[in-house]
RNA sequence: GCGCCCGUAGUUCAAUUGGAUAGAACGCUUGACUACGGAUCAAGAGGUUGGGGGUUCGACUCCUCCCGGGCGUACCA
């Protein structure tokens, strides 16, 4: 990995003012402490704002104006990176690009190319992102495709952040939901062969049920029929097989690459299980009660005492899933992220406190819960249920709108909202969908450079960009120039949607410059320095949506 | 009952984590190309941030009490 460039410093501007400000308050002798940097709402308060003046009024006992000019009497900056700094308000201190700065950027992140907004912190460290984690019980619905999407754009993000990162899907292919699954998929091989039975209600009610079944008999005929014996697995592993085809067909679609099925079986097997249960034995932090084998979990805080092992000698879910979080430590990684929907709230404290017990750092786990989505008919509301088979499918999500369409939509609001996800809103709006506002700019970008290229236009020399001076110009620019901080943020905070609300805000900036600023003239030297200025939008755009994993498309 | 999430413009959602005059999109009203893609741009209307109290220079954000919605609250996963 390379060392941070001297550009890289100056890209994030906050970082150079902050050793300025840093060096002001040592001359004045006042205390450092925490303050933060603020892009104002309003333009007149200039490009970045700070409000160290007014934390500092409780230490040093002044007016907050007088400090922030102090402060800045005792700033040495360079006006070709700062051309002023001002007092205003209540205290602010406030800083305004200068236009070389500004004109400079066009260039460096020109020079940067698709690597412009990677970030350095999360270098040389592994991270594990677990997501999806459904069993193969049926086709992925829209709710499985929010956290899809998430997920793996959580997972793009940590890889801008340098880490070295680990997608990974967690399945458990034992339990009653999958006898349950096999034993439907048998009631409709036999129901296709004329055995009239009747299908219980919580069995699995689906179509594709029946087509496993129908696949069944083609490959296999009625041999299975009438055979009440244990070989009977057939039914179930056959459902496992072909759900899980269908599964990674539609993650495959979406765009997402697992790099590991961890299957909760293997857990069994490597003895995993049963050293945890013997670690926390030898720790005292189990004990048995009633039959059944009970965490110590009050001893981490939690209100009370968990089974873990029940009276049937059976485990119940919670010992695989510390089981498993603890084989991820034992991996090595550095940071690991799970991310749950809202229904296993209740789960995680007990894997944190089963992972404490055990020793390890609970602070490296961080779990995302995301809230779930409504389905909307018009205004009618869908109930989604995967055993009544009363949902709407992935695919067929896909179908309808598009994969760009898809990403977007779940990547565009917080996770932490319900998400009202309207389908005829979805189908026959399309057009309006921002995604294609998004992608419109870029196509637009790339169709002027194809007309450049026709006129043999094309920016060759960085001292045309003096010639970028237009209001919409220095605009657009300020923008691009927020973009590492943006995806800084977003890996930081685990928020994606913040992404697409900036890049919105860039494809705004760009459709009012191209409306004021004619970028093909017969003026050469702004020509080349407004193409300069398209192409690194273009490259903000592009990167943008490589890290969202939707589409940059050179027409449309 | 208890825990977590949410409540912001007609609707769907933001708000750089405590900052300055709460912003977008859709929808609505009115405008803009004899040239780079009109899937665009400009202007307008639209708000007591669910309600009360508190904390401070400053609150959509933090504390508290209500109201309303969602998800949980197993020896189910």
């Amino acid at each position: 990995m390379h060392e941070l460039s001297e550009w890289r410093k100056m890209q994030r501007i906050e970082w150079y003012l902050q050793s300025k400000i840093e060096r002001a308050l040592e001359r004045l002798s006042y205390p450092k402490l925490a303050y933060s940097f603020d892009i104002p709402k309003i333009e007149t308060h200039g490009d970045l704002s700070v409000n160290l003046a007014m934390l500092l009024v409780k230490e040093v006992r002044q007016n907050p104006r007088q400090i922030a000019q102090q402060i800045i009497d005792n700033l040495d900056i360079d006006s070709a990176h700062i051309e002023k700094a001002e007092v205003a308000g209540p205290g602010f201190i406030n800083f305004f690009f200068s236009p070389q700065y500004l004109q400079k950027t066009v260039s460096n992140i020109l020079e940067e190319g698709n690597q412009y907004g990677r970030q350095d912190f999360g270098k040389t460290q592994n991270a594990q992102v677990e997501f999806v984690s459904a069993n193969p019980t049926g086709p992925l619905t829209i709710g499985h495709g929010r956290q899809a999407v998430l997920g793996d754009t959580i997972a793009n993000f940590l890889e801008w952040a340098g880490y070295s990162v680990t997608r990974e899907y967690y399945f458990n292919n034992a339990g009653r939901q999958m006898r349950i699954l096999g034993d439907s998929v048998k009631l409709r091989y036999e129901g296709l062969l004329g055995k009239a039975t009747e299908f219980p209600e919580d069995y699995y009610q689906g179509e594709y049920i029946v087509d496993i079944a129908r696949k069944i008999l083609e490959k296999h005929s009625d041999a299975f029929l009438n055979r009440p014996d244990k070989s009977l697995d057939i039914f179930k592993d056959s459902a496992e097989t072909y759900i899980f085809e269908d599964i990674k067909g539609t993650l495959q679609r979406l765009g997402i690459q697992f790099d590991v099925y961890f299957n909760e079986k293997d857990l069994y097997d490597s003895g995993e299980i049963e050293q945890v249960i013997r670690l926390l034995k030898d720790k005292n932090l189990a004990y048995e009660k009633e039959g059944a084998l009970w965490f110590r979990s009050t001893e981490f805080g939690l209100d009370q005492d968990r089974v873990i092992v029940k009276s049937s000698g059976e485990p119940t879910y919670r010992l695989p899933d510390i089981a498993y979080h603890r084989d991820k430590f034992e991996r090595g990684f550095d940071l690991i992220v799970d991310i749950f929907g809202a229904d296993h709230i209740a789960t995680y404290p007990d894997v944190l406190a089963g992972i404490k017990a055990l020793g390890y750092d609970d602070s490296k786990i961080k779990v995302l819960i995301h809230q779930f989505v409504t389905l909307y008919q018009g205004s009618e509301k869908v109930k989604m249920s995967t055993r009544r088979a009363n949902f709407v499918t992935l695919d067929e999500l896909m179908d309808e709108v598009g994969v760009d369409v898809t990403r977007w939509f779940f990547l565009m609001r917080s996770m932490d909202s319900h998400l009202n996800f309207d389908l005829v809103l979805a189908k026959s709006q399309s057009d309006e969908n921002p995604v294609y506002y998004n992608q419109y700019a870029h196509a637009r970008i790339c169709s002027i450079l194809r007309n450049a290229a026709e006129k043999e236009l094309s920016y060759k020399n960085e001292v045309t960009l003096q010639r970028l001076e237009h209001l919409y110009e220095f605009q657009l620019i300020k923008k691009l120039l927020e973009f590492p901080t943006v995806v800084e943020r977003c890996a930081r905070e685990f928020t994606p949607h913040q992404l697409t609300q900036y890049l919105s805000e860039v494809s705004t900036a760009f459709h009012k410059f191209y409306t004021e600023c004619w970028v093909l003239t017969t003026d050469k030297d702004l020509s080349q320095a407004r193409l300069a200025l398209c192409l690194a939008t273009k490259t903000v755009l592009a990167n943008g949506f490589t890290i969202l994993g939707v589409a940059a498309p050179e027409s449309m």
